[in-house]
DNA sequence: AACCTTTTCAACCGCATGTCT
DNA sequence: GAGACATGCGGTTGAAAAGGT
């Protein structure tokens, strides 16, 4: 295999890279990152002939990229309406939840997150909250991280999301912000009457500014409140009176709006460690089933 | 300032599944 | 039904950025 660095328009330029030798004229294919120029290439097509057929929309574009890396970038990156920068305490807080029912089925997850996409759910998962299980000298998977979990974090992350919903409150001076906690499902993504998202000022420290974008914003096009529509009846509380929000599409749909992005693990870590190194700390808990930490427990728990 | 280590995340890969002929 | 091709998913990689010494 023959790898070059092909120079470019772009910041840094992408690898080629041949195929193989049957390949003749259209055997180079770019790798790595993406220029401007073939983004912006890439997104006019996109709206020129719509999603679909990458392959064929690659060829036609004069990318030379395979069809798998434009849907991807496509996906993760040009997509109006893709959300970037850290995410709130309540996309935290979502994510623990659905990892906790589905496991690592990351583009599920992010799906109930609007703008997220499954790398940015799948990274986040893998960067912070493994960082931390590593740190705890115990397994995402066990019962030590998920009790830590359920007693320090997912509190922490009510508390924070109660906080900035108080602020939002204080600011806008509206003193009413029951609609954040109704326990009607039916605030769903389809909502026409969404107010526009705060979360597009949402993005912390510069964190979208890495890579090679045409958008200087952290948000690449219009909402996408109502990309699709959301089973959110799945996370309906099962009869029981819940203190926040009845439902993940709920739950997600107010933390986009949360003007804060904090890594509620960093705050509270120091505690964290101190109880869980105290030998083998149990918290207190009893069996609780397969399901340790859902929302529907947590939204019970004195605070 | 220079070097090293760690963290972050965009992009790639292989595999599974779906769709078309 | 079989094969080819397209798409989607989850795991992994590697380079840039950030942090530490």
């Amino acid at each position: 295999m023959d790898a070059l660095w092909n120079g470019s328009s772009c910041d840094w330029p992408a690898p080629t890279v041949i195929i193989s030798d049957d390949d003749a004229a259209a055997a180079e294919l770019r790798r790595g990152p993406w220029t401007v120029d073939e983004d912006a290439l890439l997104a006019a097509h996109v709206a020129a002939h719509g999603e679909g057929r990458w392959n064929e929309l690659a060829r036609d574009a004069g990318l030379r990229r395979t069809g798998k890396s434009c849907r991807l970038r496509w996906l993760n990156y040009l997509r109006p309406g893709v959300r970037r920068g850290g995410f709130t305490p309540r996309e935290q807080l979502l994510i623990l939840d659905l990892h906790s029912r589905w496991g690592n089925r990351w583009s599920k997850i992010a799906a109930h997150l609007p703008g997220r996409t499954d790398n940015e759910v799948k990274n986040y998962w893998r960067t912070r909250v493994q960082k931390h299980a590593k740190q705890l000298h115990c397994d995402v998977g066990s019962r030590r991280f998920h009790d830590a979990m359920r007693n320090l974090w997912m509190p922490r992350l009510i508390e924070r999301i109660h906080a900035d919903d108080s602020a939002a409150v204080a600011a806008n001076a509206t003193g009413d912000v029951s609609h954040f906690y109704s326990a009607s499902p039916s605030h769903e993504l389809s909502s026409s009457s969404q107010p526009a998202p705060a979360y597009r000022n949402a993005a912390p420290n510069g964190s979208c500014a890495r890579a090679p974008s045409p958008d200087a914003s952290c948000v690449t096009g219009p909402s996408s409140w109502s990309r699709e529509a959301s089973p959110a009846s799945q996370f309906q509380s099962s009869g029981s009176t819940i203190a926040g929000p009845s439902t993940s599409t709920e739950l997600c749909q107010n933390g986009c709006s949360s003007a804060t992005s904090v890594d509620m693990f960093d705050e509270s870590w120091s505690e964290l460690l101190a109880r869980a190194n105290h030998d083998d700390t149990d918290f207190g808990l009893g069996e609780t089933g397969d399901n340790w930490w859902g929302l529907e427990d947590i939204w019970e728990q004195p605070l």
